[in-house]
DNA sequence: CTTTCATATGAACAAGTGTTCATATGTTTA
DNA sequence: TAAACATATGAACACTTGTTCATATGAAAG
């Protein structure tokens, strides 16, 4: 392991471990971020996302979409609206899902600019 | 399920489903921004890259800071690494690990506004 | 009320993930 | 060359996750 001083001039060590302690956002803040993140991080919900952004869809058309059990659908939109990223909107027997907010356009979008760079 | 035709006034359908179908990216591409979003998706990773928004840092002070053992630290960074998320500099015995972009920061700054709203 | 249909939910299982331990690689110094 | 040290890697394990199947809930039509 490390021991304290591990390099030579370029050392920077127990100062930015320090600095870096005081502005770190706290633990719950952190888990919250990564517990977002992990929504995203599933094709069948970023497909779910991705027809949403056209237009608002029920879920057994989202389920034809993707070629998944609408059982599959109605869960992951579930994760998706616990998450804060669709929202819900119930006409007779069908329930059509749409996107919360436009955050969700923007993260995506930042994301596809990453991996086609 | 859903025989194709579940609502009444308010149908979208067949329609809206072909028509989504045109305008997704395809299937490797949602892929490939699923595995980047998974690479956010843990608290441990998200700590080191903001770990690595004040300075670069060498392993082991990483793994001092986040109270976790060096080849735990090494192996989400490999993670990070493949992402194209952080990039490393060797310096003698230790290697320096830094943001590879400002994606990285804008990612998760949208993120972090979506949870505190 | 009963049937039909769209959606939601719970249990179960396979597949994937993050950590630790042990050890290997690679660099510096004695 | 040998010892010391920072990092990387592989195997193993507990834990999590996404899907399916079966079934429950809730709304509209007969």
């Amino acid at each position: 392991m490390c021991a304290d001083l591990c390099c030579d001039e370029k050392c920077v060590h127990e100062d930015i471990v320090h600095k870096v302690e005081h502005h770190l956002p706290n633990d719950e803040t952190l888990y919250d971020l990564a517990e977002l993140f992990k929504v995203f991080g599933d094709s069948t919900r970023i497909k779910i996302l991705y027809a949403l952004f056209e237009s608002e869809m029920c879920v057994c058309d989202i389920a034809e979409l993707l070629n998944l059990t609408q059982s599959a659908i109605s869960h992951q939109l579930r994760v998706l609206k616990s998450a804060k990223l669709v929202k819900a909107r119930r006409s007779g027997k069908t329930v059509f899902y749409s996107l919360a907010d436009e955050h969700v356009r923007l993260i995506i979008n930042q994301g596809m600019e990453h991996i086609l760079e």
